[in-house]
DNA sequence: ATTATCTTTCAATATATTTTGAAACTTCAG
DNA sequence: CTGAAGTTTCAAAATATATTGAAAGATAAT
């Protein structure tokens, strides 16, 4: 396979994959385009490549940028924005880890902690299985959240990293 | 809050929360119904108490089942099809990822396996940039595959039981 | 201060996804 | 075999989401 072959395949496999987990087609597509660009890139750039609007680009680089995954950059003598991606993807995961989990999971953790405090008889069959369920699913969600928590740290945490090497 | 005010809330951000996860919101819906609900219960009841088509409900709970989160019962002496959820957070949560695993992350491994192969210079900074992000995307995926396989068959499996205790 | 260059916004449009509901199909009791 | 009860299908309609492009807003050079 030729590298252009490749390249497009990559951006729109990575597209595919993005709607499957919420994300815009053409937001997750001009990741990928970032992620393999050796340098920065402008809005026209992006525009060409991907055959999109002006302004489909400047708003889902927006979001980018407000994911932390995309960054803009002034080039010296240059009147343009140009935009470059991290680069290191365990940086990237960590970044998307956490951003989820403050805007996902943190919210449905306190929702549940409310829907707990239910009024009603716990011997009611009905109240009993609800509070039960609720409360079963925040405690997967506690656990998922340390866990989680654990890994966005790992870097500095050689107890964490280590852990994961022991997955084989 | 009263219990039927609580339902309603967990099952509508149950929805929210599946569409954010690229679930649509009635499968969503219909799964948390299913969660808090005591005894299996017919199309009908999903099609009132959620107020959607019989043609709606249908679908998804095919789709429910394809996922292994609900299952068809036939009450003895009863001519309707009942329906179904496991209770068990844990083994719902192993399923979900079992299942997404299989359809999205070792298909995704398998293109990224293609795209390494690409012909070409090493040396050329463009190719030696695409190669190299290919190569540790699959190297993460590959990581979290086996993590995700662990936590898949953590119920049988001490080690990584008493792993997931670490995280605190 | 004027102009050229570049960026942002957002109403209108296009596209994609979900939902409906009625017809076709299936199954079973009598 | 026939009819009633239940299930499935899927084209059309409704809804939700993404995209465009032109106008308005910035910014910097002259």
């Amino acid at each position: 396979m030729q590298l252009a072959e490749a390249k497009q395949q990559f951006i729109s496999s990575w597209g595919a994959f993005g709607t499957q987990w919420g994300i815009n087609r053409t937001m997750a597509q001009i990741h990928a385009l970032l992620l393999i660009s050796t340098d920065p890139i402008t809005q026209d750039d992006i525009m060409e490549q991907l055959s999109i609007s002006r302004g489909n680009v400047n708003m889902n680089i927006r979001d980018l940028i407000s994911w932390n995954l995309v960054e803009r950059v002034i080039l010296p003598g240059e009147r343009k924005e140009y935009f470059t991606a991290e680069k290191d993807i365990w940086k990237v995961a960590t970044q998307i880890i956490k951003e989820r989990k403050k805007r996902e999971l943190d919210p449905m953790l306190k929702l549940l902690g409310q829907l707990q405090q239910v009024e009603g008889d716990k011997k009611d069959k009905e109240t009993k299985q609800f509070v039960e369920m609720v409360g079963s699913i925040k405690k997967l969600g506690t656990q998922a959240d340390k866990v989680l928590d654990s890994l966005i740290k790992a870097e500095e945490n050689w107890f964490t990293m280590n852990i994961l090497k022991l997955f084989k």
